[in-house]
DNA sequence: ATAAATTTTCAGAAAATATTGAAAATTAGA
DNA sequence: TCTAATTTTCAATATTTTCTGAAAATTTAT
């Protein structure tokens, strides 16, 4: 297999697993081409490689430096500006995992704990306080530990996990 | 607060949340209906209660039977089939892990142990290897990860980790 | 200050996804 | 068997999401 074919194949795999998780399509192809490149791209490249407009390139490329998963690079002897992906998986984990806590997590567990100042006063109400109550403390203990996992390495936080779990 | 302003509210919340996981609106907003609700509940009483069509609450049942978080149930004297969801929510979590794993961890795995067999013929190509390999073994362990949490208990599986990662 | 290069924005268009509703199929009761 | 209740399907429609492309804004060089 030539690396072209195989790059194609891979942006079209983490375009596939992005929408899977609810990551805009384009925003996983631009990602996945970052990745796949050992240098960084101007935003022409980007528009030619994957054959969208400037302003779709621009907008997702601006998104992913949000998520901090690419970041701008200056190239000597030109005025454009240019795009890396961050390639160590672990910090791109890591980084994920911050973003959807605090854009997800984190005002899930305020909104469930809203929920629970229903009026108590039948059975029903009880119930499902204690449906609500479960969820919170499971979406709770996510949130610890992605907590820790941003505090952790990664030999370590596996390893722990695996030998714990085996 | 009262309960049936609760259970809007607890709707919104499930469907918000699952169209940022990449799960269709309504199956999150059916979902979150059935484990709100202390009984089990007709294909009519869903229509009516999220205002959707007979269609859309039908599919929407039928896939999330799919993923094994809501079950069919019969109601003496009654001709119709009745829905219930699962209400343990490490259950719901382990059953929601299998299938993300089934259809798309496993199928990601296999993928890019397929495109590792690239022609390692320039620096770029062999980079390109590494990165993938890389992304191939932290999925690795994922998987793995899930494998153990669906075999474990909850608290111990919660327990473990948390005493661990303190 | 001027102009060329580049980035940014966003209204309208296109594409993708979800929903409806009615017909067809199936099931169960008499 | 016949019929009414119920479930299932799916083509047409509606909605949501994403993308385009050109104009406006900004930056940089001279």
């Amino acid at each position: 297999m030539k690396l072209e074919e195989a790059k194609r194949s891979f942006i079209q795999t983490w375009a596939r697993l992005g929408s899977e998780w609810g990551i805009n399509r384009t925003m996983a192809q631009v990602h996945a081409l970052l990745l796949a490149t050992d240098k960084s791209l101007s935003t022409d490249e980007v528009m030619k490689e994957l054959s969208i407009s400037r302003g779709n390139a621009h907008m997702n490329l601006r998104e992913l430096m949000n998520w901090n998963l690419v970041y701008r690079e200056t190239v000597a002897g030109e005025r454009k500006e240019f795009f890396r992906a961050e390639k160590d998986i672990w910090k791109v984990a890591k980084r994920i995992a911050r973003e959807r806590k605090r854009r997800e997590i984190e005002p899930l567990l305020r909104e469930l704990s809203q929920m629970q100042q229903v009026d108590k006063d039948s059975p029903e109400a009880k119930q499902f306080v204690k449906m609500v109550q479960d969820i919170n403390g499971f979406a709770g203990k996510i949130d610890q530990s992605v907590e820790t996992m941003l505090k952790a390495d990664e030999n370590w936080f596996f390893g722990a996990i695996l030998k714990l779990l085996r």
